[in-house]
DNA sequence: GTTCGATGAGTGTATACGCACGTATCGTCG
DNA sequence: CGACGATACGTGCGTATACACTCATCGAAC
């Protein structure tokens, strides 16, 4: 309990604000994906993969709204731990990413606690919304 | 292609989108003020204690919605730039941080980076926001 | 066939972030 | 005083993030 800590500047900084927002969602989210061996990250990564199939890394970080580079660390740990691979096509310069066998297990397998850590968040009060297309605060 | 589980929902996640929004508009933050030599975060830690004087990490990383520990970090840096320092107390447990006189000198040369990376996102089209008090599209 | 711009991608470096774990200090109770 | 819980804090580790820079390849122009 902070109760003399106010810092009302820092919560009119859109950037702050929205860094503050996406840290707390973040733990939340990451809590209920840890049993599963998966972070939020890496589960948007593999949802996306799941639902474009094989997809090139400029693209695919481009959907996510993410660096082309910082996609490519977060693309080694997870072609580290089995869940996606890179695919050879006539284009060399392509090196498209696709969800493997046990990638797809991963995602399914994590999906319901995905699911829990979503409901949980909506009977929160002061839940954090944005901008997502479910009913909060009729 | 087994497509057992429906993914469509993750496509709305809160966690996602907010992360994106995050990382859109540290960018765009960042880009501003980088020729201040700061970053968003470390802008918002020394703004925060401008405005709370000498404050223990507890409860500065508490009122920044951040992990205490992630806090330590980033206050080496800021130390490193002479930015903040480290007071002592009667409590040797307590190691409360307090700007500098540079600290203060950077953040206020900031600042109207930071005001014009603000005015710059109320006038771009479906500008980001996340819940701040300032008055959008006025 | 060589040059050259465009495209797709990796590396170096630095910061941001947080969990698990350990340390030092303080206040209190016996 | 000594044990003990609470408090404030740091470390080890791994991931996340992005800018500046470089590399490899492709297609087209010459």
């Amino acid at each position: 309990m902070s109760e003399t800590v106010d810092l009302s500047a820092t919560r009119s900084c859109p950037c702050l604000a929205a860094r503050r927002q996406a840290r707390a969602l973040t733990r939340h989210f990451d809590a209920y994906l840890r049993p599963h061996g998966l972070r939020s990250t890496q589960f948007s990564v593999l949802a996306a993969l799941a639902q474009l199939g094989p997809t090139v890394r400029s693209r695919l970080a481009d959907g996510l709204g993410l660096e082309r580079t910082t996609l490519t660390r977060s693309a080694l740990t997870l072609e580290r731990n089995g869940w996606i691979e890179t695919l050879q096509t006539d284009d060399a310069r392509e090196r498209p990413l696709v969800l493997t066998t046990a990638g797809r297990r991963a995602l399914d397998a994590a999906l319901p606690a995905w699911k829990t850590a979503l409901d949980r968040l909506e009977h929160m009060d002061g839940a954090p919304r944005t901008g997502a297309t479910h009913s909060t605060r009729g």
